[in-house]
DNA sequence: ATGACGGTGTGGCACCGA
């Protein structure tokens, strides 16, 4: 089975985008983030017509999260339990397969603009709220997958230009170190599990041509479970929808288990 | 230090993203 995760900015722009890419990439589930649209506008006859299921939390011109799958979704989360949130940045679902249930938690983390702001310290609450959740559900259900758009660089090698942007945003120690507390969950990053290319990014700048020049970061990724690291079979980031007209800024990235 | 590009919602631009 395959899961993708694709940061669309704007659904109600890039439904044809995801349609088409769903038509030749029948991914078993993929995770959205950004649709910036309510749940009344989610476009769930259009996506049912292509064969997908959908679970939704959406939000007005901002955020909004949600889950496409072929087969039925169930026991949906929106937002993180117990912690309070006008944001619309998180749902989760279990997927039944014949070889056992899959939960999938999917996040739309905080950008938090710069080191110090109130959203930045947003960001930190935010991911503090995240790992606590991820703990309990890693302890219901072990095969678990957590995908979305991370905003954080996970290291140098995940930069166009760590240097220069060293501890500005998606770079900064602290957010850092947040990631290294989902991988002490016992999570792994799906993507270094394989030989990548070097300079291997999910997300390109709109403005200075960030995509021809390849000054990107790779923000958008798939943690996977204990229970799940023996089962993936590839991991890669799908470049080919960046170069549409009127593309996304991030593209999808896709996981691969035997499954 | 700023803007560059793109989306949204508003209203002749501002705000946000990363």
């Amino acid at each position: 089975m395959r899961l993708a995760t694709w940061n669309v900015n704007s659904l109600a722009v890039r439904l044809p985008q995801v349609l088409d890419w769903l038509a030749t990439h029948p991914v078993d589930a993929l995770c959205l983030q950004e649709l910036k649209l309510s749940d009344d506008k989610f476009p769930f006859d259009a996506l049912r017509a292509a064969g997908y299921e959908a679970v939704v939390h959406g939000q007005k011109t901002y955020n909004g999260v949600a889950i496409l799958s072929r087969q039925p979704l169930r026991d949906v989360v929106r937002n993180i339990p117990g912690f309070a949130d006008e944001q619309a940045r998180a749902i989760a679902a279990t997927l039944d397969t014949p070889a056992g249930s899959l939960r999938l938690v999917n996040g739309y983390f905080v950008n938090g603009q710069e080191p110090g702001s109130e959203k930045f310290a947003y960001k930190m609450r935010w991911l503090d709220a995240l790992e606590g959740w991820l703990r309990t559900e890693l302890a219901q259900q072990p095969r678990l997958a957590l995908l979305g758009d991370f905003n954080i660089a996970p290291e140098d090698r995940d930069s166009y230009d760590p240097e220069g942007l060293r501890e500005t945003i998606h770079h900064t120690s602290a957010e850092r170190a947040h990631f290294q507390a989902l991988l002490a969950l016992g999570l792994v990053d799906a993507f270094r599990l394989f030989e990548q290319a070097p300079k291997s990014f999910s997300w390109w700048d709109y403005r200075m041509l960030g995509f021809q020049k390849n000054r990107g970061l790779r923000i958008d990724h798939i943690l996977l479970s204990p229970a799940l690291r023996p089962l993936v079979q590839a991991c890669h980031v799908d470049r080919a929808p960046r170069k549409n007209k009127q593309p996304s800024d991030h593209a999808p990235v896709v996981v691969e288990l035997n499954l």
